[in-house]
DNA sequence: GGCATGTTACTTACCGGTACGTATTACGAT
DNA sequence: ATCGTAATACGTACCGGTAAGTAACATGCC
């Protein structure tokens, strides 16, 4: 029997995938309103149509790529630098260990999905949808390692160092060698307070 | 010699200055990029050429508009509720307790500078330009307060202070509720962490 | 008169979105 | 095997709208 390759595994990369490529790329740098779609399908090597046949809109899109940086999102944060950590402490300074040092690095743009937060105010447009869908898991994912670290007041510990993160983030876009640089220090600082005996 | 009124106290705003707060309104709460001028224009109930006799561009209005909204800033952060401090930690305690509650509600749209600076990432951008250099004065100014409570790291502590607040800022516009309900109590930690004896 | 402004009309560029034509491939019937 | 058909996947060319910005001229006001 012949063998048939339904999706053969080397394949060209189909017009969908390489948009949303293209389009994580360009919209993550540049900004979502900044860019246009001819940009975007230009960079991809395809051309308009091909994008509206895989997604209803330009909004649509700019949803298909923070879902997308969304899953990527997850994979860095709970597997921070590669390794897993049992420890919650561990876990969250190693997060903000390795995000610190790209923060001030040169060409950093922070958080996709904060940024599309930004520039799109209105809370029916697709791609803050997801956004604010995302923070919201967030916000419980780092109140719930707050508790595991055993704090005082769970809440207000993963609250503090969500604050703390979305500051690295939207800082860390404004210059280079930001507050972004304390960062790791000022999150051991509020740890330590938040779990010591009070 | 006659006495001449140069900018009469009651005078109608000028076009230039309808357009100054139209653009402020419409910028802060939409977007710079959202908005369109003539939509600033309508708004300010003049008219386009208006808009460029006083303006050389779009870009430069909205550098105006940020240039307005420092000074603004300042006077809100010098004098936070309306009072002044002589004592670092109260003062910066004020600030936050009187930003975290507005942040919390309903339509709080976070820092018009750290929005401008995520809507355009080019260092070339002279809207950028105003909230970079706004951010920078506003670091070394924190770091100074923090210098003043008697932080054993100041610069830590000011750079801690100013990444709690604009993670206020950034999250406050994600969700109502959100994790700036904290951000005082956790300035609280992190303050009296950095001052008692290490 | 001179300054600030309004009026109108226009240019140029780009933007999101689409109607329609075309190459390639899968597949069933013969 | 090969032919016909149809779905798949894509490109060409274009549309209507709107954006920033400007030119030329008219008007009202100290």
């Amino acid at each position: 029997m012949k063998k048939k390759v339904q999706t053969p595994a080397q394949a060209p990369l189909r017009a969908a995938d390489r948009i949303r490529a293209s389009a994580s790329e360009l919209f993550y740098r540049e900004g979502i309103r900044a860019v246009g779609v001819d940009e975007v399908v230009d960079r991809a090597g395809v051309t308009k149509p091909s994008l509206y046949r895989s997604f209803a809109s330009k909004d649509d899109l700019a949803a298909a790529y923070l879902r997308d940086y969304d899953v990527s999102f997850w994979e860095s944060f709970e597997r921070p630098g590669g390794t897993s950590y049992s420890n919650a402490r561990d876990h969250v300074l190693a997060y903000i260990g390795q995000l610190a040092p790209r923060a001030v690095a040169k060409g950093y743009r922070g958080c996709g999905l904060s940024n599309a937060a930004v520039e799109y105010p209105s809370r029916d447009n697709p791609a803050r949808q997801v956004a604010e869908a995302h923070k919201k898991v967030f916000r419980k994912r780092l109140r719930e390692l707050a508790a595991a670290m055993g704090a005082r007041q769970p809440n207000v510990l993963g609250d503090a160092l969500l604050l703390l993160i979305e500051g690295i983030y939207v800082t860390g876009q404004q210059s280079e060698d930001g507050p972004a640089q304390s960062a790791l220090a000022a999150a051991k600082l509020l740890i330590e307070a938040s779990v010591k005996a009070g």
